[in-house]
DNA sequence: ACCCGAGGTTAACACTGTAAAGTAGACTGC
DNA sequence: GCAGTCTACTTTACAGTGTTAACCTCGGGT
């Protein structure tokens, strides 16, 4: 065996080459996925297709099917790329100091902001393809956080120094979540909550919550 | 003139041809919606098609268009035949003798169970096309119940009678509304929330919010 | 020099919603 | 009773869609 010591000439071109080419495909895949971002972001979930996505790179159609499964698969990429930067506004706002109560109203304002200013990623996140949730990370997105882990170790913290009365952990993560859930998908989804007033709303939820739940 | 005495036989063959002829077309229109609401129950939103409601009651597919405006107009019928069932069971429960508490309880179980039970249903009338709740009620839909209505009544009730802490009626309605709504949309488009465990997760909710809110 | 295979394209299929034109038959006025 | 109109419906057509299979082309290895 002649081992990694012996990096001929030819060899490192075969190498490079090989990276090169597989850089390549690594650079299509990307540019695909960031005019799939792009379109989607623009003309939402129902106009979104993989043909308009083709002709945006000057792709025919079918070279998709290259670089992704198909359709769910290619949306389902552009979801992730939506957890990753949920999850991160999640924990920066879960790391700043302060009480409990103040880190999980930061996150919860976290969560509302994030719902509000990508509307269409958040749909396809939760509401439209929430089931992708279930499945395992792809690989390259192994460091997604694990945004409700988030709000659950704050809960914790909560439960441990005994700022929130004494309860089921997963009972009350649960409930911050489906509240905050409820209140940003009433509001992506019906006319009755304006994104100018929620915020307010949420503030005020959010009292009263505590008043159910601080010991 | 000779106004409405003159009902001549040829004026009521006139008028029955014209009625029965009417009748025709609205029962057209009722096969269509029926076999619209069945398919759609059957395969969902994604799969809904009008070439298979058509193929489904042995018409061609655009004669659906002497019917109804579009897709969308249709769908919002099958919708606006969810929202009637739907508001009748929320008004049954609220009827039911009780506490304030005991409604509100009853009237969220409710909202719980139809969308467990009507799952497109829901998904249709509160998350797909929630922008429908903006429009006004299409012809032949008046007695449809505000559903909003009947657990804003509830909390009014409570409000008025003390049981529920002094607040904003609209705040403390939203709240409900939110919780309920984001329990049931996380269970519809998530895996973390089965049917099994969600009425028992409801309840616990539910006394979480009592701690907050009652007085 | 030959071959191979990866990355990409073209062609094709089975769908979709919807608009325009055509048709058969009931209804109308004379 | 008959010509004409009106209406419910169908046929045809168009512009899309996702996806599969066959084809091409060209860099790299033997």
């Amino acid at each position: 065996m002649n081992g990694e010591a012996t990096s001929t000439r030819q060899q490192r071109l075969q190498q490079n080459s090989a990276g090169r080419r597989a850089q390549q495909k690594l650079d299509l895949r990307q540019t695909i996925l960031g005019a799939a971002t792009r379109l989607f972001e623009q003309d939402g979930f129902e106009a979104f297709s993989l043909r308009q996505v083709a002709e945006a790179i000057g792709y025919s159609p079918t070279s998709i099917y290259l670089h992704f499964r198909d359709k769910q698969d290619l949306l389902h990429h552009v979801a992730l790329e939506g957890f990753r930067t949920f999850g991160q506004e999640l924990q920066a706002a879960s790391d700043q100091p302060g009480s409990v109560w103040q880190r999980l109203n930061r996150i919860g304002l976290a969560y509302l902001r994030f719902s509000i200013s990508h509307p269409l990623h958040y749909r396809l996140m939760f509401i439209v393809r929430g089931e992708w949730l279930a499945q395992p990370t792809p690989p390259g997105y192994d460091s997604v956080i694990d945004s409700f882990g988030v709000l659950r170790q704050a809960v914790q913290d909560g439960l441990a120094s005994g700022e929130l009365r004494p309860g089921d952990l997963d009972v009350y993560s649960a409930y911050f979540w489906s509240q905050v859930h409820g209140l940003v998908s009433l509001h992506l989804s019906t006319p009755y909550f304006p994104a100018e007033a929620l915020e307010a709303l949420y503030r005020q939820h959010q009292e009263i919550t505590m008043l159910g739940m601080s010991s």
